[in-house]
RNA sequence: GGAGGAAUAGCGAAGUGGUCAUAACGCGGCGGUCUUGAAAACCGUUUGACUGAAAGGUCGCGGGGGUUCGAAUCCCUCUUCCUCCGCCA
């Protein structure tokens, strides 16, 4: 949620910024109901104050046993009056509220300018793809010969796309959601395990919902959303806070399932562990002063490669252009990792900061030494999504004999140093 | 799932319709006096949001709603926590 404030004042500024996202939204309307929201304000807190006088004076009278009869007839008048300013008020801030939810985040200064993800800037690549001497196969083929991946008999208990790792498969991926925890409790996170169910209150609070609910699973009869990603239980862990100035900044790491529901998704990547209903994702979280966050961003990214480059894996790092970013950021980097079937780079890991537009929904603040205090920057990113990154393994680490080589940093974990 | 109790500042806690919540009292924090330094003692200080050019004003006693001229206090509702019972991994 952008500062109203700030958009009030800085009305041009902000409508070109958000023009470079690609969208036209109704920042007229907000200065207009701001305005009316104030002149309410101003009239009810007068009639407020009068009443609060007039109370004291009932009080002294009726103290002195006289009558008051007569005042507090006119303050029934006044009351009613008071009512409907104050039921005008809440219905301008709803419809303020209603506005400013459905707008996006200002782009950061630094970030690219342009359209779509063809005009995002590729920042560095780690390693060059390997060249097979042979056709490699793809994770799903090579998974099924390796009875490792069950993706039939995962859409008899549950349906398409979802999957079943079995044996050395179900091993690796746990070991992967180990590896990727312990790297980062190495390099100063904090593990959290959150729920998987999260309410509608912090599904908002993060910026899945109002406006993507039809991306999330709803659990029927409650309250409560299947998790999309970590982030939100993780950030709003903090909801309503107030953080001390010298705790940050903070730094959380913490393995979830997630679940989405891919409804714009019919036909894109149906096979194998690429788009799936259901996934495994170790996410980092940051909460970080705001002069501090993009420095924050940039070792945020670092450490999210940290897991690939231990692992191996030839993969990019490409920052997101002002059109191509979500909703809620103000700048981010995708990672993407090498996938040989796809004989492209595929998404694995989205790193963003959000400046101060999820705190200052759930209300995150942090507390200088003076005494002074504002929202906290968010920030997150995948530290990586453990499917992909699977499937990755599968596929950049497979054999000409359909056997796959494991990861050096992996073989304490599953002890085995070849999977066939 | 059933029965009862509770929620007030950083913490504990008083206040149960109108001389006051810039909230008694205690602890903690911060500043100071004293001290070579520290402790103790003493003195002072210690919420946030909105609105306004300012003076000022409004709101905030777990959240939301209601009664009243006036609500921390009465009523409804939701949430969380505690105690007991039942069930359970």
């Amino acid at each position: 949620m952008l500062d109203i404030r700030y958009i009030v004042n800085n009305l041009k500024e902000v409508q070109n910024a958000l023009a470079t996202r690609g969208g036209e939204y109704p920042l007229g309307k907000i200065v207009s109901l701001d305005k009316k929201r104030r002149d309410i304000l101003q009239e009810v807190e007068q009639l407020k104050a009068k009443r609060n006088t007039v109370s004291e004076e009932v009080a002294k009278l009726k103290r002195e046993k006289k009558d008051a009869s007569a005042i507090i007839a006119q303050m029934q008048e006044v009351n009613v009056r008071i009512k409907t300013l104050d039921d005008g008020l809440s219905e301008v801030e709803k419809d303020i509220k209603d506005i400013v939810l459905g707008i996006p985040n200002i782009p950061h200064s630094s970030v690219v300018i342009g359209k779509s993800d063809e005009d995002n800037k590729v920042e560095r690549e780690h390693l060059k793809p390997a060249k097979f001497k042979f056709t490699p196969l793809p994770h799903w083929e090579l998974g099924e010969q390796l009875g490792i991946l069950d993706i039939e008999r995962a859409a008899k208990i549950t349906g398409s796309r979802f999957v079943v790792t079995r044996k050395m498969g179900a091993t690796l991926e746990r070991a992967l959601i180990n590896f990727m925890l312990d790297t980062h409790l190495k390099h100063g996170y904090e593990e959290i395990f959150p729920p998987f169910l999260i309410n509608r209150e912090s599904m908002t609070g993060t910026g899945q919902l109002p406006k993507f609910e039809e991306d999330a699973f709803a659990v029927k009869d409650t309250n409560y959303f299947l998790a999309p990603t970590a982030e939100v239980p993780v950030t709003n862990l903090l909801r309503n806070e107030v953080i001390p100035e010298d705790k940050l900044p903070i730094n959380y790491t913490a393995y979830t399932a997630c679940f989405r529901a891919e409804a714009g998704a019919a036909g894109r990547d149906t096979r194998g562990l690429i788009r799936v209903h259901q996934f495994n994702k170790v996410e980092l979280v940051k909460f970080a002063a705001p002069e501090k966050s993009m420095e924050e961003l940039e070792k945020l990214t670092a450490d999210a490669e940290r897991i690939l480059k231990l692992l191996e894996l030839p993969y990019r790092v490409s920052q997101l252009c002002t059109g191509d970013m979500g909703f809620s950021s103000c700048k981010t980097y995708d990672i993407e990792v090498w996938m040989p079937s796809y004989e492209r780079y595929v998404e694995i890991s989205s790193c963003s900061c959000f400046s101060d537009f999820q705190s200052r929904r759930i209300n995150i603040k942090y507390k200088t030494k003076e005494g002074k205090s504002a929202f906290v920057h968010t920030l997150n990113g995948s530290g990586i999504a453990v499917g992909r990154c699977l499937a990755a393994i599968i596929e950049n680490y497979q054999n000409e004999d359909g056997s796959i080589t494991v990861p050096k940093v992996l073989v304490p974990y599953v002890g085995t140093n070849i999977i066939k």
